[in-house]
DNA sequence: AATGAATGAGATTTCATTCAT
DNA sequence: GATGAATGAAATCTCATTCAT
């Protein structure tokens, strides 16, 4: 790479990690163009000669490299086997971390998504924005494992990972819409001890 | 009420109406003034004389008016004490019934709030928008009753209480954002059956 | 008509007129919308309350004002009776008189168009530009009644109008274009002689 | 000449090709310099080098070659002897042919310049356009031997030539700029013979 | 109360040209 | 010779708001 490509290349960057700021603290419509440019006091036209097609290619590009990331991120950490070891309660509080620490690395690209009409319904159709938390499964078959070990009763395991799963959905919206607080975060223990008690296998049956 | 002042009252009014569909329909920052004024015929300066504050205002009485409505509904109906006759699955899906016909008379404005930014926070702070779910101790009370009926088993009431919430609240962002589809909303009966047979009082306890 | 709309009609007037004379001289796309505005202090905005269509709206609106003018000048000449009393040389005079006179008056707006490929098609379909010197039967018929009272010899009347419309369309275009100069203007009185010449009935015949 | 000369001329070469066949389609304004270079794979400052004035010289150079070209063609036919052999209809007919096969070959260039304003008048000033069908003394002598040889009868041979130049201008322009469909083009022959009766000699005078 | 003409800042985008590499 | 990153002026158009009538 000579050092004009390396140039070139940063000039990009800096574009776009000028964008990706603006647009999450201020959201799209009211980001300009001229002040991506103006905060890093690049000229006007040259936002067109890397993204030609304008505001709109550079706000996708942010959100896909920001999102590929994002998704590859959740991918991975459900094919981890870590979570079968733990007891239920650390089990739930693991999948919380995991989850919460790739939402707030992420969480100005999706609030920013979220808030952008004009913008979503391209980016939700190509990537399966919900799908991030949507097939259940892996979570279905961690359930069956803990029940055959004998540390959860049986139950509908589908509905119990779904509304797991609903959760988690709502942490990363209310984190991106700012109505959950700490002290709704500080309760999530109580939370997960609450369901490890529902969880527990009858004292009839042993 | 002079004929005058009839008059002023209704424009306003007609005002309101047709801000408020707007808003919803394009939202806050795409919809001009211009618009709003073209769609009921009235001169562009008319705007400014019932409301000085401009479009900012106008936004802020249009939410002002459709928030009241909503939160007044939602503090009724929780003071309703239909819901104590009820066997738990019933209860919830009454619950569920009461708490979605509110949110979908009033989607377009939640939807709107939720996306503009820039107006928001005055919003959210003024109103404590997000206090239409939050107070459980109706809740809480309630499975109480049921608990000492011997409905359901015990457990920590006031957990339980905020994880329904939480997913009524789950199902407002979800309906305004568009990402829960019908089967979700039909799977719910299948949750309602999944959290009465974990509140079951056990077997070995009777 | 109120002070007010006096007023109105009279920057809407002011905006055509400066439009017209900035379009003709420098043309269409080397003509800026602010350069209109400047040219008769009004601000930026305004041109689009008056013609919302923009740049393009105006320019037709100019076209359309003076071509409208023109082709109802050219067809009122054409019904003239004026003509046939005339003797050749001055018929021929007379109606290279009127024909030039009318489009010296709009040598601007002819010109303008001709040269605007971007805007050419829409005005020339509305509008039949070239229909100005297209129907030649008005001139056909003034040239049997020449023939018939016995002042030109008989001949292919159709194909001598035509080549005089020609003749006619030529000088527009050339005017237009400026490769028509006062030499060639001040040969017509030959020209005309000329014509005279070979349309004078064969002394054999008499 | 060396290799560097060589590529160099190439490039040159290239450059204005494809920069007479973009201007042609679109015209001076409406094509951008980076268009140009696109089209031929070259990078964007490389046209300075070869052109250091620019889109204006590459435009000026592009008319150069195609005018000197056209102009020539029309100074080596009209030294032709050819047409003196013809009959008057054939001649006339004859030169026509000549006159569109030149026209039709550098219509583009024709049409490009006669829309550009901004740039016409530097042609038409060094290059004298127009005088591609200006001097009409050929023609006229042409006129001349056909009266001596007894063909037509005496008139004002100089009038006589300068139409038929007028009319052979306006079917450059015409073609041009379209306004002259295949039916004017059709009927030329009825002209032809139409200017050969008028010319015919009287025969009275025999 | 009502009108709509007027304002002007600001938005996105294009493009000929320059220049360091 | 060749590259393409960088520049910045200028273009068209939008819009909330003001104010004379």
């Amino acid at each position: 790479m000579t050092k004009r490509e390396f140039q070139a290349a940063e000039s990009k960057e800096k574009l776009l990690r000028s964008a990706a700021g603006l647009f999450s603290q201020k959201g799209y419509r009211a980001t300009s163009v001229r002040e991506i440019n103006r905060s890093i006091d690049m000229a006007d036209g040259l936002l067109y000669h890397y993204f030609p097609g304008g505001k709109k290619e550079i706000f996708l590009k942010v959100y896909e490299q920001s999102m590929s990331k994002t998704l590859k991120s959740f991918k991975e950490k459900r094919n981890q086997e870590d979570y079968i070891e733990l007891p239920i309660v650390q089990m739930l509080e693991t999948i919380y971390q995991d989850f919460m620490g790739i939402v707030n690395e992420n969480i100005d690209a999706i609030r920013t998504i979220l808030r952008e009409e004009e913008i979503q319904d391209e980016i939700m159709k190509e990537n399966d924005f919900w799908s991030i938390c949507g097939s259940e499964e892996w979570l279905v078959e961690l359930l069956k494992i803990k029940f055959r070990s004998g540390e959860i009763r049986e139950m509908d395991f589908e509905c119990a990972a779904s509304l797991i799963l609903q959760l988690l959905r709502n942490l990363i919206v209310g984190t991106a819409f700012g109505f959950i607080n700490e002290d709704m975060m500080d309760m999530r223990y109580r939370y997960f001890e609450y369901l490890a008690f529902l969880w527990r296998p009858e004292a009839g049956n042993k």
